[in-house]
DNA sequence: TTCGTGCAAACGAACGTTCGTTTGCCTAAT
DNA sequence: ATTAGGCAAACGAACGTTCGTTTGCACGAA
């Protein structure tokens, strides 16, 4: 028998979810309450305010992205194993977290200075990943010499974090098939 | 002699600045108002209402697309001239019109039922150009024969609807150098 | 076994504020 | 003389949040 009354971990989740269709300005408390059966004000028994649900849910997703980063970043083999690593790890994050991660893309900017910043540097050591991926993969031949690590990594990321704007579960490309495209479209282009 | 009054166009190009910086539900009339030197019950001197704001902002993004699309199509050459010409038209749209370009691509889902429907079809449209041009690539050899055009067209679009979310005008990269980069990245990978 | 205490979850009403919008008047430019 | 742009004031609705209270369950003492 499953109980009937909510967790602040539901409460999370839904908030999630409606950040990420809604957008956080978008969401009222009363509708995140109305989502779980409750009134708006039955939400303060979870949770301290509004803005703490989106720093719950936004560093939800930078702990899932930095967890993947770490874990790609140990892979054994060559940079482009790694590389390609990082990019099914990106992928299953997306994939997995669909609400988290579009909440961490899309809304992180509405949280105030402080948490802000924190989410910023998340961001960029994030990113400092790939940049050092792509530079050691310059070094040991799996990519071209004259490549920029700084602006490709940009690049690729960009590539991953639209996942999230269009990529349907329920279509034909299933995860594999997307995670080997993918990877193939990064280090071959389409010439 | 320019006036000191306020013109509509002037109104909705604000709106455009506010909305690319804090989100269509993060700006309200009265800071719009503020934004001009005018109460937020004055802009309705100039517009019906804020939703109108927000489609005029979104369509005029959808227009500026649609037109540089027609003109790359038109472009003489290979499919490779013509999709280095869809690239540096995309590039050169968002960094002359940052913020409608920002406005277009990550608010347009908050407009009503209708006009949603509209700019859905223009993006449609827009990334049909980008297929069909890959396509006639594919058959005139100037990208790969094992790509899909579908997919293709949808990371070359994730890379350069990105460009709004990290390019800066006053950095190392200047415009032609990011257009090369680009195109380079997109033919030819990191491989 | 019953009772009593404690607590987490939720309610319903209300708080002060902000929202988008409307109205009526004033004024400067046509 | 007309009119478009702007102001001041106000509207009802919705906002995030607080408050006092109620509910149902857990658990140790009697």
């Amino acid at each position: 028998m499953i109980s009937v009354r909510n967790t602040r971990s539901d409460v999370i989740h839904a908030a999630g979810r409606l950040f990420a269709e809604r957008g956080y300005h978008g969401t009222s408390m009363r509708d995140l309450g109305k989502e779980l059966g409750l009134l708006g004000s039955s939400l303060y028994s979870h949770v301290e305010s509004k803005q703490d649900l989106l720093v719950e849910v936004v560093e939800e997703g930078a702990r899932l992205f930095e967890t993947a980063a770490e874990q790609a970043k140990a892979t054994p083999g060559t940079a482009r194993d790694r590389l390609a690593a990082l990019v099914a790890g990106h992928v299953s994050v997306v994939l997995d977290n669909v609400n988290v991660a579009r909440t961490f893309l899309n809304e992180a900017r509405m949280l105030d200075a402080e948490h802000r910043e924190r989410i910023v540097q998340a961001r960029d050591h994030y990113e400092g990943v790939f940049r050092s991926v792509l530079a050691d993969g310059v070094r040991d031949g799996s990519f071209r010499s004259d490549i920029d690590p700084r602006t490709s990594s940009i690049y690729i990321l960009s590539v991953l974090n639209a996942l999230e704007r269009w990529y349907d579960p329920a279509g034909p490309l299933d995860r594999d098939e997307l995670i080997a495209d993918l990877t193939t479209f990064l280090i071959t282009g389409i010439g």
